[in-house]
DNA sequence: GCGCAGTTTCCTGGTT
DNA sequence: GAACCAGGAAACTGCG
């Protein structure tokens, strides 16, 4: 290797950054998404080839470093010819570099490499956009409805025995809530079930901030939070007849007891171009790998070893069932399936740990190296 | 329509 | 006692 003397200066100027807590001073992502030191916040090292996963423009300079070591170190460039203060840009700036900059600032051989790796970053789909749906989905679950609002009413009445007060108007339209007391609180409501129903505008009436600002997370950080929403099942009430015809579908899986007499619900309706859409520990994985989006669902107990706990089981199970159109999912289920994937190597079992899984050797995507390194 | 993968639902029994 | 885990069995959906 003929480029460790730089590599290893800037590794080390990136490590002391990082642990100066200089990162926290970097400027926010676009989009909201979070730099991507921040997604090793859990237990893994710094990452260094994070820039991968965002766009150049996107990119700090603590990216744009490692962009350079990475294709030093595939082009054996020697590291000793480069002037350290020209590697000190971010991603804007190093956007507005011309081929002639490039090549004028780290040579021809280099520069030109260097030129030709941006345009390919630069043309490359944004990899996270395989994500959007699961954070959608977080987002609509979190911003849009009430169950973990719910959870926090039940756990208020529960423990105090009053319902908390209400912050804002977004109950009055959607759910009032003051009609409901213990035990007949309102059903979780999925939008897209009922999306004749319920347009996006109807419901999406207060920000992500303002929703997460309400939740109370407490034990996000502890890993012992799942007492907090061991809440009693929500008994569904009654909708409006209207609702009920339009959002009738037969569920999946097994009838619940009993109701083969209803037919109705189930005469044979099939879409056969429905989209299939990602597996249930591809939804766990995507909640994973987009810790901003989490909000303490679920966390990483070993990120390297693809340890992970489920922090708030019945709301990761209630949103899994949002996403199949599935009201009646809960965690029972939802774990039964996780189950499956022990045979299929798609999980393996974490002995004596309740709510702990860990991805298996036929997972894929979680790893680091997946996430980073794959051009 | 068939077969399969991937759940979903129900269930029993065990553990924490 | 509740929550969770394990796994068998049956039923269902989506897709090729």
């Amino acid at each position: 290797m003929a480029a460790p003397s730089l590599s290893t200066v800037l590794t080390n100027a990136n490590h002391t950054m990082y642990q100066s807590g200089m990162s926290d001073l970097l400027p926010p992502l676009h989009h909201g998404r979070m730099s991507p030191d921040s997604y090793m916040s859990n237990t893994s090292p710094i990452p260094e080839m994070w820039y991968d996963q965002l766009k150049p423009h996107y990119w700090t300079p603590d990216n744009v470093k490692n962009w350079i070591c990475d294709n030093m170190d595939c082009t054996n460039f020697d590291a000793r010819s480069v002037n350290l203060a020209y590697c000190d840009m971010d991603g804007p700036s190093l956007c507005l570099m011309t081929q002639q900059d490039m090549i004028g600032r780290f040579g021809p051989q280099l520069g030109a490499h260097l030129y030709n790796s941006l345009l390919k970053h630069k043309a490359k789909p944004d990899q996270e956009a395989e994500l959007d749906e699961t954070c959608q989905l977080l987002d609509n679950f979190l911003d849009e409805l009430p169950l973990l609002s719910t959870l926090i009413i039940a756990d208020s009445i529960k423990t105090t025995g009053l319902a908390p007060k209400r912050e804002t108007s977004f109950y009055d339209n959607a759910y009032d809530l003051s009609h409901f007391s213990m035990g007949q609180l309102p059903p979780f409501t999925d939008p897209g079930y009922c999306s004749d129903q319920h347009s996006d505008s109807e419901l999406s009436s207060s920000s992500n901030s303002g929703i997460f600002s309400r939740l109370h997370t407490p034990e996000s950080t502890s890993g012992e939070s799942d007492p907090e929403f061991s809440y009693p099942p929500i008994p569904r009430i009654k909708v409006e007849k209207e609702e009920e015809e339009s959002c009738q579908r037969r569920p999946r899986g097994r009838p619940p007891k009993g109701s083969m007499e209803h037919s109705s619900l189930y005469s044979p309706k099939k879409s056969k171009h429905a989209p299939r859409g990602t597996h249930l520990w591809e939804f766990i994985r995507d909640i994973l790998i987009h810790p901003e989006k989490n909000h303490g669902l679920l966390k990483w107990e070993d990120r390297r070893e693809g340890v992970f706990k489920f922090l708030k089981s019945e709301a990761v199970a209630q949103m899994w069932g949002q996403k199949k159109k599935n009201s009646s999912m809960t965690y029972e289920k939802l774990s039964r399936a996780m189950r499956y994937y022990y045979k299929r190597g798609i999980l393996e079992r974490v002995d004596g740990r309740r709510l702990v899984y860990k991805f298996g050797k036929n997972a894929s995507g979680w790893r680091l190296s997946e996430l980073g390194l794959v051009m």
